[in-house]
DNA sequence: AAGATAAATATTGTACGCAATTTAATTTTT
DNA sequence: AAAAATTAAATTGCGTACAATATTTATCTT
């Protein structure tokens, strides 16, 4: 009758879930593998990409905001954007109103970088070597889980 | 005619590829973020998790053999290996034909291990609140992009 | 206004992840 | 068989991630 019982579980194969976040795991450390080369023309990282973005987006953002946008908080932003400042990409400031705050801009070579930056995207679709069907069904998927994630 | 040119492409916003690379980001992390608890009672990382996973489809297995399966190069692995051996979760042997090979094999302590973790998959359902047609649809498209990036 | 609380970063410590190099053992060449 | 090439792990060094704590500044309480 197929019931199964605990005796014997233990010789299933690892659940549908175990295997799925590993390939997201594995997906995401191979998304970064393919930005690699890229990146490093302009001596950048993936996440200090991932920062410049949002900064391109908008040139003035506390500590704080960008770590909402990337969600990483200040243990791993203080040292990057320590880095990104070092390669002169950025400055970091004490706010006037609240010295708590510490308010990161973009230097003129940061934002100069977005027009180099800016031929990345095709670059990287082309390493992938992925369909825009496959990325929008990604993308689809992806962010409603996310969504529903995050609050849970 | 809506003809964009070179002028005026960088003031659009990021692709859909930088966004949906983002989102595997955040998305594999946001994963091991409800790992954490379930595995802090075990005492192990998710990683570490994954490692035990392979060991416990089969018993003995070389570092390289490890690291084929989780996509790991020795320079993660080596030190990982080292914490399992620490937590007294597996053995790590010198193999006696080919002194150049590491065996990692599960101590009786891995080895029982294995029925604490069987409740895990569905902790971790219960917690990332998605079902299991989303789990499908994210294993399908994720595994297929998986599938041909590996190669390019 | 003094003291308590809260908020924003920074710091510390641990664990990956991965490139590059090193070390030791095995194979292959010559 | 000696030298060269190859292979498997380990080591080194750098850059995230992230929990936990500390520090500094601002705000709230009374």
């Amino acid at each position: 009758m197929e019931k199964r019982t605990g005796k014997g579980m233990e010789n299933q194969l690892p659940g549908l879930d175990s295997q799925v976040c590993f390939s997201v795991y594995a997906l995401s450390r191979q998304i970064t593998q393919h930005y690699r080369p890229i990146l490093d023309e302009l001596d950048i990282t993936y996440p200090q990409y991932l920062t410049l973005l949002v900064l391109w987006e908008k040139e003035r953002q506390s500590v704080n905001q960008l770590g909402e946008k990337l969600y990483l908080d200040s243990g791993t932003l203080t040292p990057m954007l320590k880095r990104l400042e070092q390669k002169g990409l950025i400055k970091r400031e004490r706010s006037i109103r609240d010295e708590r705050v510490v308010e990161i801009s973009l230097s003129e070579k940061g934002s100069q970088l977005r027009h180099l930056a800016c031929a990345i995207p095709q670059k990287l679709l082309a390493s992938l070597n992925i369909t825009r069907e496959e990325l929008s069904q990604l993308h689809l998927i992806v962010n409603k889980i996310l969504g529903q994630t995050r609050q849970s």
